[in-house]
DNA sequence: AACGGTTAGCTTTTT
DNA sequence: GCTAACCGTT
């Protein structure tokens, strides 16, 4: 061969992975399980696995990639074509095949629905509801059958969402639901079944689906015989990357897809399943070698390029006390003599100052910003961080928690124009008819009741009379709306109109009406980037920007910055040195996982995760301190934490325990509260005029 | 019917 | 600290 062969590279488990099904093994055609454990390759080997099909004639257009995130699939879709120029000796500026059905189950899934809308009875202008949107659904639908009285104490509006959510996803039935997961909702039962029914009743009649729809009539769809095999016969190949965190419906898409498991390959670690709390079970890795009609091959990847022997050490004694697993044995040739370190802090303040001293040394000492992150369980934690941050004028990027569709502003902006693509989209009506001055809620539903039963609701909504004073600003909002409707206007031009009919109530309704503003220049600018005003709405939706930053807008690309990530939204990445934050009972687990012993396994799970995300030095923080936010009765708001359960002393030898400031006393035994430092104080006075 | 102000009850992780 | 339900005023 002319050029180097992309898979001498690889290892040989590695290899076997990249080539079941083409090479040697031409004739195999069982369904391909790749047991990828933390830092072993995997995407590496899921993009030559990708790449080798390709160069075997497998046409990139029939081959459906699902990741778990849009990022995911973008990686994927760069590595691939990085392998395919090295082997075939392409420059850097050829174009190279791009996979067209990569994505996320839940965006491919819209894409199928839209394309297969008039067979399966489906209105194919559908819009899609965020989680946000879909609880304000089911919260007015709770109020419309009189569960929101507060003499009944009915679950919220999220909490019933959550329990629908899950009846769908896991495919459980109601009852069982409520007892193992919702136990204090079990005497709802009945109540709840009604409700689901009423909220099913209208997303149907106002034409919107929400994220478990889509999953939900994609499987519905792979039920059908005659539809699955049409739609299975479109794909030669089908991959799926963390398949540990897929849900009972993602796994009969699946198996609907593909009957026969030929051309399936799955790839997963059930030690990095941390989403069950969305449905998701470690079952279907488990069960996957027997699903199809035969056996699958079963390739383990146990070599770990990532981390140093002690990392990989300390990580690996921390997921050997889980209570099932497969057993894997990670190894690492990365040997260096500085442990895994386990810092003891008073408190959270001081947690924040170590982390930011230490980022900036490692900066002196060569490590970028970018190759170093810090990692917490829930997003309000990064907060005393944050503050620290900014004060010393640390740029940071934050990955997780509330993202920037979440903000009333560019949700008011965003229901304009979802009202105007979907009219009888209630929920963007209703939100959009409130900001005028003068009409509330009365009048806005006596609106969509009007639109609702008319042949043409922007008829309806052209000849609606507001209450006398609200007049004048209503005949604005029904040119900007006839406006929109004109099949001449190109988008981006409706989001133009959009904006400057909103700026005014923007300016009215809120004091920082400034800071707002750079936000909807943002969707404004974010805008541009798509197509039509469908595709903005539906991508938007599904794959939502992922970065959260204080700051008006992200850093600049070639800008130096640290990351702040939740550990969910760290999956699948790395950096050098890695700092992960509250490692003490009480965060990790918190008071509320440590319910099942499931919960604490997947606790276990989500700070291996965290842990095996580290290159060359790992930093896990114990503050001595802790904050409590879920407090009942105005107590003391700290608790006094220990190091969490999930490091025992057995595990001590795999650290470096260092203590700071080098003063403060060992953990306290129960009752016993150490001197507060004095720290707090002078701190507070010196916030005082910075 | 709208809207401002008040109080009571919660509070993870995300497509 | 947030939102959802409630209450009094316009």
């Amino acid at each position: 061969m002319q050029y180097p062969d992309p898979l001498e590279t690889l290892n040989p488990q590695q290899r076997e992975a990249a080539t079941h099904g083409t090479g040697d093994s031409a004739d195999d055609t069982r369904p391909l399980l790749v047991i990828a454990g933390a830092g072993s390759g995997k995407t590496n080997t899921l993009a030559h696995r990708v790449a080798n099909l390709i160069r075997h004639g497998a046409d990139p257009q029939r081959m459906m990639l699902l990741t778990f995130s849009r990022r995911a699939a973008q990686e994927m879709e760069r590595r691939v074509g990085g392998v395919l120029q090295k082997a075939l000796g392409l420059p850097g500026t050829q174009a190279l095949p791009n996979l067209p059905w990569s994505g996320t189950f839940h965006a491919l899934g819209a894409r199928l629905l839209r394309e297969y809308a008039p067979r399966i009875g489906l209105d194919e202008t559908f819009t899609i509801h965020d989680r946000g949107d879909a609880e304000d659904l089911m919260g007015m639908v709770r109020h419309e059958i009189g569960f929101s009285d507060a003499k009944k104490r009915f679950p919220l509006k999220g909490t019933c969402l959550g329990i629908y959510s899950r009846v769908l996803n896991t495919r459980e039935p109601l009852g069982l639901v409520l007892q193992s997961v919702y136990p204090w909702c079990t005497q709802w039962e009945e109540e709840l079944k009604k409700l689901f029914g009423a909220y099913v009743e209208a997303k149907q009649q106002q034409n919107v689906l929400d994220y478990d729809d889509l999953l939900a009539f994609w499987a519905d769809m792979m039920a059908e015989p005659a539809l699955a095999q049409e739609v299975g016969a479109r794909f030669d190949h089908l991959l799926v990357d963390e398949y540990q965190d897929t849900n009972k419906l993602q796994a009969e898409i699946i198996l609907g897809l593909k009957p026969t498991g030929q051309g399936v390959t799955v790839v997963g670690d059930d030690a990095q399943s941390i989403y069950s709390f969305r449905g998701a079970t470690v079952r279907n890795i488990l069960d996957f070698p027997h699903q199809f009609t035969q056996p699958a091959r079963i390739v383990t990847l146990e070599r770990n390029y990532r981390s140093t022997q002690p990392i990989l050490a300390a990580s690996n004694a921390v997921i050997a006390a889980a209570r099932e697993r497969h057993a894997k044995n990670l190894f690492s040739d990365k040997a260096a003599s500085q442990r895994a370190q386990l810092v003891l802090v008073p408190d959270e303040a001081q947690q924040a100052r170590w982390v930011a001293d230490h980022v900036l040394r490692q900066r002196e000492g060569g490590t970028v910003l970018k190759s170093q992150a810090v990692l917490f369980r829930t997003s309000h934690h990064s907060a005393a961080l944050e503050l620290e941050l900014a004060r010393r004028n640390i740029p940071f990027v934050k990955f997780g928690g509330l993202k920037f569709l979440e903000a009333s502003h560019v949700k008011d902006l965003m229901a304009v124009l979802r009202f105007a693509q979907n009219p009888r989209g209630r929920m963007a009506g209703f939100r959009v008819a409130q900001l005028v001055p003068g009409v509330g809620a009365a009048t806005a539903t006596r609106l969509l009741d009007a639109m609702g039963e008319a042949s043409d609701p922007l008829q309806a909504l052209q000849a609606f009379e507001p209450p006398s004073q609200a007049k004048e600003e209503w005949a604005q909002l029904a040119s900007l709306y006839a406006k929109l409707q004109d099949p001449e206007l190109a988008w981006p031009a409706d989001m133009e109109l959009a904006k400057a009919w909103y700026l005014p109530h923007l300016e009215r309704l809120h004091d920082d009406a400034q800071v707002r503003k750079l936000d909807v220049e943002q969707l404004v600018r974010l805008a541009a980037g798509y197509g039509s005003r469908e595709r903005f709405l539906t991508e938007l939706t599904l794959d939502p920007p992922e970065v959260t930053s204080d700051q008006s807008g992200p850093p600049l690309r070639d800008e130096d910055y640290l990351v702040l990530s939740t550990i969910h939204s760290a999956k699948g990445q790395e950096w050098k040195a890695v700092h992960v934050l509250n490692v003490v009972d009480g965060c990790i687990p918190s008071d509320m996982s440590t319910g099942t012993t499931e919960e604490l396994e997947e606790v276990r799970r989500l700070l291996y995760v965290a842990m095996t995300r580290a290159k060359e030095q790992l930093h896990l923080l114990v503050p001595q301190r802790f904050y409590v936010t879920q407090q009942s009765g105005g107590g003391d708001r700290h608790m006094y934490a220990g190091r969490t359960r999930f490091i025992t002393e057995a595990m001590a030898s795999h650290f470096e325990h260092v203590t700071w400031p080098e003063a403060i006393q060992v953990r306290p035994g129960p009752g016993a509260h150490p001197q507060a430092p004095l720290m707090q104080v002078r701190a507070r006075s010196r916030a005082m005029w910075k």
